[in-house]
DNA sequence: TCTACATCATCAAATTGAGTGATGGGAAGT
DNA sequence: ACTTCCCATCACTCAATTTGATGATGTAGA
């Protein structure tokens, strides 16, 4: 019979792996800076391991941290839940809300009517760009709350979602079996790009970037239009366009990491509402075993 | 920024809607009674509603008491879950562990092996025999923890499973045409066979016990022979079974309730390992909203 | 109806335990 | 080397919770 473990220091624990840091972390969740440290120093003693490392400058989670954050998460989200569900007083207010263009395209459509359903007294202000332009506008408080790809060189935010990434062609077109292929894909600074010719050097596979765009349709179009192959992610695929597998050489590309980060103020409330909307409705990343595994 | 609810609060209500009973669930939470007793006042308090209606004997659950009770235990089930991935020694001792017979012969081999392989040194004894005896057992501390059938007498324990109950006959049988319908069920005690026949004598349909026995599969086979007709929760199905819908007058059965019920003494450790287990495995409550219900 | 028993609420006192603000050490950047 | 930023630590304060005792209420049995 062990005592449960103490959700406020679940919750600074999350702040910090969402943020990095032990000082903002504070920030966010209304502390000093050393009672979120003593907070993670207590848990850290109560489960045995080591949490969060901290070497100079930055903090990342231990791989113990990891299984405890995506649980901790969970547990986060239900409580914020019940919150909501007793607080009697309708929710209201305005949130800034950020978007990859994207992936706002197909889903944020559906997903923020539900919400409005829910929650009608709570304004969504939607804005669609790239990710680091999301991040960016983050950094410098013109958000509440986004939705963004993660990359190698963002690992903070409320993990969420991955997806298959695909590379794509036009049905029956030439454009793959072009040399060097051509290539459509978003600005220099997209993740994605980096990620996919990165991979092709490395694979050796001679390509060109053929076009560029930092609109997302664009490049659905310049796909569609046999202009160029591109990659994409799954639920980005539309009709008209074929998946190209490992047949024509082309290497394999890691999962697509769809995240979620927030303002230093945007906890609770209203903010909580909309990101766990999101991520109940979104999140694919929820396993837990089922009776058919169970079966074997 | 709210601060996030107290999980040791949680467990003592949780407890309580277990167990029926504020001193018994202090005892189990190892606290004293008024220790409980602030705690659900201090929830409430902070909840806004009162959760548990105190009338004399009984305390039972209001009806804001169940939306939480089931977030709760959804909290309480993570936290175990966490605790037990960071106790590295290797949980082990054994379980006194009984189930309904009826529903062990499908599900329990299954469940069980699958348990086995990840808690390798945790001994299951398990018995099988109706859900009455289990439940008397249990207060004459026999059982460590039993899963039953909730009945209209039996509120408490941890519902983890609902199933459609249906009438079922041998294909092309002449049971089920026959006038009085022959009827198979297990003994007086037994909850359905309460349930079957006060909705058979509510709508007029004659009907005589032909078959009675305490050994579930005797009662299939009695189906099977076209000996009677039976009811049976939809997991006992078995293929030469036909069931039967409304067509013959038979009226409809109210779900079967599975629940979970633990000893005083069994919380946490291995007690909430398989406990934990067989709710994720079996467990078809956790209504979360899908991608598909947040489209539509 | 009256008594005995069990249950839950309440109270004041005591103890626990967490947060604060200041301080110190270490790493990164200049 | 010096500054700056960030996390750990410490002693102190204060708040919140547990306790144990007591009172109120309801139930069961005679």
């Amino acid at each position: 019979m062990t005592a449960p473990l103490d959700l406020d220091q679940l919750q600074s624990f999350c702040a910090i792996a969402d943020c990095g840091s032990f000082t903002e972390a504070a920030r966010r969740v209304n502390k000093t800076q050393s009672a979120v440290s003593m907070q993670i120093k207590r848990l850290e003693e109560r489960l045995g391991y080591p949490l969060l490392t901290r070497d100079g400058r930055s903090v990342s989670l231990t791989q113990q941290g990891e299984v405890l954050y995506s649980r901790a998460r969970k547990m986060l989200r239900v409580n914020a839940e019940i919150i909501d569900h007793f607080s009697n007083t309708d929710l209201s207010g305005s949130i800034r809300f950020g978007v990859p263009d994207d992936y706002a395209v197909r889903l944020l459509p559906v997903i923020l009517s539900s919400f409005q359903r829910t929650h009608a007294k709570i304004a969504v202000d939607v804005a669609c760009m790239a990710s680091e332009q999301l991040l960016e506008g983050m950094r410098a408080g013109r958000f509440d709350l986004i939705v963004f790809t993660q990359g190698t060189n963002h690992n903070f935010g409320e993990l969420f979602r991955t997806e298959k990434m695909h590379w794509v062609a036009s049905h029956g077109g030439q454009a793959l079996a072009t040399d060097p292929m051509p290539l459509a894909c978003g600005p220099t600074c997209c993740i994605w790009r980096q990620e996919a010719t990165d991979v092709l050097n490395r694979t050796g596979k001679d390509y060109r970037i053929a076009y560029t765009s930092s609109n997302a349709t664009a490049i659905s179009s310049a796909v569609l239009s046999d202009l160029a192959v591109g990659f994409l992610p799954e639920s980005a695929l539309q009709p008209g366009m074929r998946v190209v597998g490992t047949e024509y050489g082309l290497p394999k590309l890691n999962d697509a990491q769809i995240a979620l980060m927030r303002g230093s103020h945007a906890y609770g409330g209203i903010y909580d509402a909309l990101a766990n909307h999101i991520v109940s409705s979104m999140g694919n990343l929820d396993s837990r075993p089922t009776m058919a595994e169970a079966a074997e």
